[in-house]
DNA sequence: ACCTTTCGTTGGAACGCTCCAACGATTATG
DNA sequence: CATAATCGTTGGAGCGTTCCAACGAAAGGT
């Protein structure tokens, strides 16, 4: 090995000086002279010199560093949500080392286990798949904090998430507004999430006197699973659909479409999340918008907070989504029926 | 600090043997008898023990982990390439420490300088803005591959690419085999990638004899600087247009259906990348597909390779992308002109 | 019976850094 | 002029590991 990299003893003896003032001078200590302060400067960037983060984390006691897992960074859901924390934990001095799960559940725990030997001093779990027993072990070892998840609770456990019902309720409001009362739920398959935005257009189909009209169609949270479940949705001749995420709205627009109708003279769709190729003007996507930024600012802000004490109350937050009225709903056409 | 995490000396007290016998132990080595072993075993579990990483890899001297520097997590492509990576350097034991760059690239230099402190063995950047002799300094210092670049070289610079000049000729090919022969090019801007597949649009005009018929019309990387390019690009009269990537695509046709045009029908349009979007069924994409994740994994690949001979030769892998024909590209309609 | 080998185990050095107590030199205070 | 305070600087301890040389005990060979 030709090169080893040069430590902060090859810059003290090349700066003439002890290994300690080098520490204190690169640290901005204001009890070194200026003299040698310039001698060791120079010194460090004539040989290339970078602290080894290994060595100070040690004797510190502190990474500086949080963990993020993201559940899969294809859903541009995640990524709009990372990129909130990472301006959050920039602004405060962290780095992010950053995990995706993958198909393997397993995984996940493999990689935690990973970030927690680096002595991360955090973890934001972006969405996850793992067990109560798990997930708290976990959080009684390192602050964490749950996004988009509230269903699972521990002392020291942090939770950020958006009101899923109450912006389930809204997307069915909107609807209703625009004169639609045959509207179907494309649910989003068995997970809390999902379980939470259908529960959401129950409520608000049983305020508008449609209780009779509820009818949520299993589906899952992908453009092919929302392609597929359109089937069974149209047999029940809706005039709208609510889908439970944007990804598998896209999905189920297309199949209307194949079906020879139009979006949204004949069907209304509105999604759910607020993903950015929603936004595309080829897409034009209504959706109810979580304000994925600051969902990651959110969850940035409370691992931080947990990390100066780790003693703090759990606090569970939750953010409004808010309607984006784009292309995909319109009023109900009248139709001889 | 109630609790602070417990070392190899703690589980080597309560296993009543010497730290050493624990590290033995621990890494799996044969010489430990197995009562010592079982012992160990279970003080390890029984504290939560989780050896510390920065300690392990300072002695060492190794940290098994690469960096990854990712432009934008939000273009689909990348998030797509970094799945190739993480199977790939999973299987060998590697982790990846992610960053990603944001909007300002003066932040990118500052986040490798991090990921080098962390004594990360080698570096992979997904797309990149840094200056040529910055890229080269830090190749000095640590394996580094270029991923969808490679215009800049250095001695122990590694590259994987797609070969865009032959890419952006199928997509041509593919024209004109339907018939166009007003075929426009919306182009990228100027960046490496663009430039390459402008040049591979004019090589293959020419090459059909369509040479004065060779248009480049300026634009972006972006969904709005693609719709935004059509403008100028129907003034020309096209049947069809090759856009410099999927997402610029995305923003060209919902101008073109914004101004009455259908797509196929009255114009074709092909874009690049293969986002996995694309082929969402309400997107449809006719595109040039680059196998994103094998692109991911010639990457891991080639920093494992270097990272076992850092004085290997300079290698520039390129893998070739395949036509995929969806529902936006169609035959030239016969109308009187 | 002795010497050698093998086995399981151990203390200590080292990795690169920070931090503390303590240093000598200079300057201020009585 | 002696003492005290201040300043810039330094050696050494310690962070949690791994690894090496070396240990005593048991087993093997002669």
């Amino acid at each position: 090995m030709a090169h080893s990299r040069p430590t902060i003893h090859d810059v003290a003896t090349l700066a003439g000086v002890s290994k300690s003032l080098v520490s204190l001078a690169l640290s901005g200590s204001p009890k070194v002279s200026d003299a040698s302060r310039q001698r060791i400067v120079d010194a460090a960037s004539e040989l290339g010199y970078r602290p080894n983060a290994a060595a100070r984390s040690l004797v510190v006691r502190r990474s500086h560093t949080i963990g993020v897992l993201i559940l899969d960074l294809h859903n541009p859901v995640f990524a709009e949500i990372l990129d909130g924390v990472q301006i959050e934990v920039r602004q405060h001095g962290f780095s992010t080392m950053l995990i995706s799960g993958g198909v393997d559940p397993a995984l996940e725990q493999t990689e935690i286990d990973m970030l927690l030997q680096f002595q991360v001093e955090g973890l934001i779990l972006i969405a996850h798949r793992l067990p109560a027993e798990v997930l708290r072990a976990i959080a009684a070892e390192v602050p964490t904090v749950i996004v988009t998840r509230d269903d699972i609770t521990a002392p020291t456990m942090d939770t950020v998430s958006n009101d899923d019902i109450a912006g389930a309720r809204m997307a069915v409001d909107h609807l209703v507004g625009l004169g639609h009362s045959r509207i179907v739920h494309l649910s989003g398959g068995d997970n809390p999430v999902s379980d939470a935005r259908a529960e959401g257009y129950r409520q608000a189909m049983t305020q508008h006197g449609l209780a009779e009209q509820i009818h949520v169609v299993p589906g899952g949270l992908t453009d092919a699973t929302g392609y597929a479940a359109v089937h069974a949705a149209l047999a029940l001749n809706p005039t709208a659909l609510f889908v439970a995420n944007d990804v598998a709205a896209m999905g189920a627009i297309a199949a209307i479409e194949n079906a020879n109708l139009r979006v949204p003279e004949d069907i209304s769709v509105i999604g759910y999340d607020g993903i950015s190729i929603g936004g595309m003007r080829r897409v034009n996507l209504t959706t109810i918008a979580q304000p994925l930024a600051d969902l990651g600012r959110l969850a940035a802000q409370q691992i931080l907070r947990r990390i100066n004490d780790r003693s703090a109350p759990a606090q569970r937050e939750q953010v409004s989504a808010t309607l984006v009225i784009r292309g995909t709903t319109g009023p109900l056409a009248v139709t001889p029926t």
